[in-house]
DNA sequence: TGTACATCAGTGAACGCGCGTTCACTGATGTAC
DNA sequence: TGTACATCAGTGAACGCGCGTTCACTGATGTAC
């Protein structure tokens, strides 16, 4: 059985390396010709293959999609993930911090996987039928609401007046949120939804040229953003 | 030649009818199949012509593309610029809120429009050699610069830390806004690509359905958002 | 170790499609006398 | 008012292209005895 599996394993090991180049030259295709660049053909020049050769690997086009869209919300995921957890979980001003600079760093790392999630979809893509939003964007989501658990504690005061109630947001999103973080209450939900909508608005930006095209330092830009967010949030950053 | 004059406007109008027909037929198509669903011939199969008919009014399909995008810049220019001029120019709070009002309204009620300008580009369409940006996307910069001119004396004591300096910013940004508002130094400029960005994230967020699948109130989400913004810049709202 | 067989990654030709664009044209509308 | 001519919006067929996908196939790699 040993060299059976020896054998059977080096084909199985060409296979997944054949499946990873496909994935690789994808994006590499969307990174330079946008999303609709993705397209089998172009793949299979590019790795000099017929493009039927791409049918062993993927059932579809819109299956090689779906893929590429799960891997590139588990590299998003993993990365805020690792970072948050790398900060010190008693300075919430530096795990935000680490947060979103690990964002942004993954989203100039990986401009084209931005874009295939956060952007315009694939010209002809039907997400499958399941219709769920793969596993790994409820981390990022689960990950953007720890960040607002996080500060709560600390900006309550502030946000006391907000007039948010639980029925302003999806249920499912609820049921993910409130057993995670059972003491934030509608307004902490709300804060998380800005927290948000801050950093993904600037990098987007970035991401999308329309502010290369105005500033000359983004990356001065998302530092004053960032330490102007937490203050607002009523903490203070020890770093 | 009054008849004459008359005869020929006809003809004219039916021309300029044709040719609004046209635009507001693409964007139609851009509204439900996205950016890449402006084409020649789904345009006029939707008109009821060939498609070849549409070269009698663009000498091509990127030509039409950046009439779109100029008429879609001046909508929203023209609407941003309504409001601000609408508001009292005393409060800067309440002219901040009604450019940013007016900006989310427009957007929603044009999404496609929005995608048009500042989502992912259409498909193989490459803009015109002069490379300039349209003027009405000049304008849209110039009233995000008001803004910040407005509250800049109002914020500036929180600012005072910035480290921006004039070799931060694009030198083709500077020349349009330094000339317009000579007393905003390098950190009021940065303030205005904040406050941009700010905007543009929660309203690009929404457009692009990211919120949707989270909150069901998005406009309660922007006031809030809004409201603290205007705190955050140390001027208080009389509305 | 040697031979017959199974597996399976990749080929090459073909399909039907929608696209932008070109071409020679038709036929109704308007113009000049 | 009537007729000969000019204008010009729109037609219809055709081109070459790249696309996703299907099909019958080949030939190298690995397996069983």
């Amino acid at each position: 059985m040993g060299t059976v599996g020896n054998t059977r394993g080096r084909r199985e090991r060409l296979r997944a390396e054949t499946t990873a180049e496909i994935k690789k030259v994808a994006l590499g295709l969307m990174a330079s010709g946008g999303p609709d660049a993705i397209t089998l053909r172009a793949i299979a020049r590019e790795m000099g293959m017929t493009a039927n050769a791409i049918y062993g690997y993927f059932a579809t086009r819109d299956d090689l999609v779906t893929t590429l869209i799960d891997k590139v919300y588990t590299s998003l995921a993993d990365t805020v993930d690792a970072a948050w957890g790398a900060a010190p979980a008693q300075d919430p001003a530096v795990r935000i911090q680490a947060w979103a600079r690990a964002f942004r760093n993954w989203a100039l790392a990986n401009p084209e996987g931005f874009r295939l999630i956060y952007g315009d979809p694939v010209p002809g893509y039907l997400p499958p039928e399941g219709g769920a939003a793969p596993d790994a964007a409820h981390r990022v989501c689960t990950g953007i609401a720890a960040l607002a658990a996080a500060a709560w504690p600390h900006a309550e005061v502030d946000y006391s007046h907000s007039d948010f109630e639980w029925s302003d947001f999806d249920p499912g999103l609820l049921d993910k949120v409130r057993p995670a973080f059972p003491d934030l209450p509608p307004a902490g939900v709300a804060l998380a939804l800005r927290i948000w909508s801050h950093l993904h608005g600037l990098v987007s930006l970035e991401i999308y040229g329309h502010l290369r095209s105005q500033t000359l330092s983004p990356e001065k830009l998302f530092r004053e953003e960032l330490a102007q967010l937490i203050r607002s949030l009523g903490i203070t950053s020890s770093s």
